[in-house]
DNA sequence: TGCTTATAATTAACATGTGAAGTAATATGA
DNA sequence: TCATATTACTTCACATGTTAATTATAAGCA
């Protein structure tokens, strides 16, 4: 399989930006997150903080660095985030006794609130989402996806 | 298949965080494009920028809406990078004729450049996670994600 | 112990993301 | 034709994204 010498050859060529890995998983994260961020928004939270919110009731306490980790957010935002988050009553912060470097965050009270809140709309609006584009559909997507992020650098 | 009486219905909870499709999608994106970075960075341009100039190169002359379409960024930021963009030289911005409230763009000799030293860099790291990956694998991630593209709500 | 290195957060500076409001040009229809 | 609505873009305000530099604490080691 040989390119013609008549035409050009497009094998270092960028692909056609529609077509790609990193925009098609754009494209598909914003189609997902544009049926729920007007659910988000009823509740008065953007996605980093519902992610955040979410982090710290499946796991309890946890240090900021594996919140920032868990949630994919980066170091510099949840530092920025912690106060407006402990400020609303959303999240507790505390110093790790032992290591004083370390700031361990909870869920507060008013986070609580808002996970039994918010947390029944979102699985709905979830489970819409899996019963139109299939379960196993969406089972085989989420295997690719973290098979895919297996390949991260560094 | 009821829930037993002695367990919590979880069946309205949010989704486990590391196995639902939206983090599911930012984390496999983040892994791409940790790939991407180092080199975009080292050609002097972020993600959106090289968004934009591949569009450009792909379609020829497109107003802003298009482009703001197509690369996937949001009005007011294309707006704030048309500024950046044609001051150094990589796009050119123009009123259209015969409609005066569009912007037309086109990419500018900068950007031909640019697109043609980073373009083939970009190409190959696009084929060793193919490769890596599998193509056959990458073209049903690439049809899956395309798929769910299309229950973007309204 | 004291010096050095590494780690966890924070801060700073500038970029884009986001929703709402504003402006200019065009389209619509009585 | 002219008031009104719509469209395309811009501006604003505040949020997070991103990298680099800084601070405070801990760990490693001679």
């Amino acid at each position: 399989m040989k390119t013609p010498a008549n035409l050009p050859d497009d094998s270092l060529a960028p692909r056609a930006t529609q077509r790609s890995l990193p925009m098609s998983l754009l494209r598909a994260r914003e189609a997902i997150m544009s049926h729920f961020r007007p659910m988000l928004d009823a509740h008065g939270v953007n996605e980093q903080q519902w992610r955040v919110i979410r982090v710290l009731a499946e796991s309890g306490q946890l240090d900021a660095s594996e919140v920032a980790e868990r949630a994919n957010i980066l170091a510099p935002s949840l530092t920025r985030m912690i106060r407006t988050m402990t400020d609303r009553g959303l999240i507790l912060k505390s110093r790790d006794e032992g290591d004083g470097r370390r700031v361990m965050l909870q869920i507060a009270p008013a986070g609580m609130d808002l996970l039994r809140r918010a947390g029944p709309d979102s699985a709905r609006i979830y489970a819409g989402l899996e019963a139109r584009f299939g379960k196993d559909r969406v089972e085989d997507l989420v295997n690719l996806l973290d098979e895919l992020s297996k390949l991260k650098a560094e």
